[in-house]
DNA sequence: CGCCAGCCGGGGGGTATCCCCCGGACCGGC
DNA sequence: GCCGGTCCGGGGGATACCCCCCGGCTGGCG
């Protein structure tokens, strides 16, 4: 029985070693390489062709996203595993249209990581639970249909953008309607479409999401007196 | 031999139990626990006392470097070994008087963890050789002032971090008074102190404070070509 | 030693804002 | 027609934000 191979790219050695011993107690299950980096990742991939790519998001040079679609556009029969350490709808959005064969949450078991290689090795999908259930309720009520995975999740109308910049910035609501012209009821609107599309129901999640989007930037701060 | 007693708290479950599986290796070291918060990190090393806490800066509900605060204090003979994903100058700075017994970066190989954890069983500092560096040079370059290390965090109290920090997390007050077992009022008051010395009456952009004082943090950015 | 300052805990009460539900309108595109 | 975006409104409950008050504790300082 041939083990299934296994590239790893994740770009915290510790990490990415932790990884590496965890699965070395799956005797099906074949580490063939370890890329610290995006791009060495899909050097190693052109080089191995391993049938499994377990790919974090965060990496230096080439970040995983990118990484992913690189692979996939050269080597489609490929399986890539993404793991990320968060579940934004934004992130889940992309991943789907990569079109990568699974989505793994570090917040998950160990277990999960040989279930998840295996389950996409089959050519099966594999999300993680918390994931899987926010997308399936999403899809079964906007598409009837399967193949074409989603519709926008995420998409933000320009208008939005804007409403979840100043937002982000702390102003509040009467004053961003100053600020665009607008009635403070749309502004508030404008808001709870913010909120779910994104899944995030709170000010400071939403900041967060901002930065992190990099719809603002986080420049701050500090009156030194 | 006694083997040395190991904590480990690190928020990513496949992370962390691929520290342990890494640490299972070493016959001389042995995981007692693991932890997924700072706040439960202090709760466990308070009823087990281990030796050695291996601490990850970047957690929910207390960060690591607050975490690490309330264990020096309650219990000074427990060494912490701080493992980061980055080096920034602000992380440095605050592991240093916090008398964290080492610092590693998630960069380095794992053989560096175990080696680590015996250093400070034994007593030593532990720190990666580039930050090392970078330390001695530092403090050459700003011992001569008032001896007192000024960074604008320090005028918050633990306390006042802690909510911080929640709030930060997109937390209500609510939410958050039951968390730290106080009442919602004093809760309210924390955030009101927290406003005030920075000047900030904002949740959203006490969120941004929060991210850039390093006291969460949101890392990832989505960069789609 | 008192005294004060800071931190931590708790509370009353008020206004502003958020967050969510409902309703409507017009427009442009598929 | 239908849907999505933008615009506007009412209303209500929850929360945030800002005052006031009280106590206890610690640690520094005159």
């Amino acid at each position: 029985m041939k083990p299934i191979t296994v590239l790893l790219a994740e770009d915290h050695q510790i990490v990415r070693e932790g990884f590496r011993s965890l699965l070395e107690h799956e005797p099906d299950i074949q580490v063939v390489a370890e890329a610290e980096s995006g791009r060495q990742a899909v050097e190693l991939v052109k080089e191995l062709q391993p049938e499994v790519v377990v790919m974090d998001i965060a990496m230096p040079l080439l970040n995983g996203l990118e990484a992913t679609r690189q692979i996939r556009r050269d080597f489609p029969a490929i399986k890539i595993l993404i793991l990320s350490a968060h579940s934004d709808d934004a992130y889940i959005e992309q991943v789907f249209q990569l079109g990568a064969a699974g989505f793994l949450l570090k917040q998950t078991s160990s277990g999960m990581l040989a279930k998840a290689i295996r389950e996409v090795h089959k050519g099966k999908k594999f999300y993680t639970p918390s994931v899987s259930q926010r997308l399936t309720s999403r899809q079964t009520a906007t598409v009837g249909r399967e193949g074409k995975p989603v519709t926008k999740l995420n998409h933000l109308s320009s208008r939005e953008m804007e409403v979840l910049q100043l937002v982000a910035e702390g102003k509040p609501n009467k004053q961003i309607a100053d600020e665009l012209k607008i009635s403070f009821k749309t502004v508030d609107k404008h808001r709870q479409h913010l909120m779910a599309k994104l899944n995030i129901h709170d000010t400071a999640s939403l900041t967060r999401y901002a930065i992190s989007a990099g719809i603002i930037e986080n420049s701050v701060q500090v009156t030194v007196t």
